[in-house]
DNA sequence: CCCGGCAGGTGACATCTGTCACCCCTGCGC
DNA sequence: GCGCAGGGGTGACAGATGTCACCTGCCGGG
């Protein structure tokens, strides 16, 4: 029997992803958790065999859980399903030490193998994805360009990200003009759409 | 016995809520639809009692499947299940004559009562939504507004907008002005997400 | 026929952005 | 000690954006 928790924020998927493996003879749903932290307790008390969990959850992604547990030295497993085909979540996943990634996207029936094949040990992309991200080029972004894209986002000025990150709004400037460049926009709004869209940010 | 037709475009997530209904002795899920115009034909052919729709779906929306069902003069009952808490949304389905709307938030026990509900005619709106659209704005936006702030949220400038809706770009600005100005933004940034988190794009 | 309202436009002005060349530290390898 | 890379900063300039007052043409109602 092949024990398992969910994590998942949304409650309807989350129920409705129980009743699906509830489904299989040989996988057993012994927990069910609404956001990061809750995950991380459960998968702590119960030591299931695999951790299925989504990406964006409340308090803690799914990716910080994976990393969370590899430093425990957990013995469980992470597959995570998640919306988003976004080549950086994927490679952040598996630096996570992430077992299996798989897509909201694809059919329902590949779940249950999935959790089979990461539950004796072996690894699993989403083919697609995969294949996308071999060809994705790699985050040209530093950790402040990131930051100030990040602010930039949602309609900050120079002066209120330098403020943020204490920075002269100058070297805001700087930045974002560095960012677009390397990422082929015209302005901070394309360039922070183009580092979201890629799982940059 | 109530017939259900699901339209959802994420594979696994239809999936799983068809097994969750499945386990209902009073439902039958006799049709799954991966986007709106699927849903559409199935709903023509099977006529179902009830059709369980996501909002945003490739081809069409839920929200103008169910106004096309209603023009069509459909039996078949529009049950909205999304992820977006936007009172726009909400305020829109309800013009499409949908008769129920719940949030993926909610728990999975909800969604079978919904779906009884809606079949024997009556009327459900999520509560917590249902609250907070009771007092949230509405929609101060004109169309030109929403135009605008569509083509400015991906970077382009007036110049771009002017053309692709045959303005010129004075005129743009001051729809611009106009918007922030209403939305209480500083730019055109913040207007646009502001909007979009409203629903009113 | 006139008036008011409304969509669209113009011009002027202050700011903000994007681009670029160049400066100042600090740490580090030699 | 020298050189130099890298993070951070400055200044100047062009162009984009935000704000506002005001103009035009069109339409629908008195």
């Amino acid at each position: 029997m092949i024990r398992v928790v969910i994590a998942e924020d949304q409650g309807m998927v989350l129920g409705a992803l129980a009743s699906l493996l509830g489904l299989e003879p040989d996988i057993e749903v012994v927990g069910r958790a609404p956001d990061g932290p809750a995950a991380l307790d459960l998968v702590a008390s119960l030591r299931p065999d695999v951790l299925l969990s989504d990406i964006e959850m409340p308090g803690m992604t799914g990716i910080e859980v994976a990393a969370r547990l590899g430093e425990a030295r957990s013995a469980t497993r992470v597959l995570i399903v998640t919306t988003f085909g976004r080549a950086g979540y994927l490679r952040r996943a598996i630096d996570a030490g992430v077992r299996g990634y798989l897509l909201k996207d694809s059919p329902a029936e590949r779940l249950a193998d999935a959790i089979r094949q990461v539950a004796a040990g072996g690894r699993l992309i989403d083919p697609d994805l995969a294949a996308t991200a071999a060809f994705a080029p790699p985050d040209p972004l530093t950790d402040r360009e990131r930051a100030v894209l990040r602010l930039a986002q949602d309609g900050r000025s120079n002066k209120e990200i330098g403020r943020a990150l204490d920075l002269s709004p100058g070297t805001v400037r700087n930045y974002l003009s560095e960012a677009a460049a390397k990422l082929g926009a015209s302005n901070r709004i394309e360039a922070s759409r183009i580092a979201r869209d890629n799982g940059w940010l």
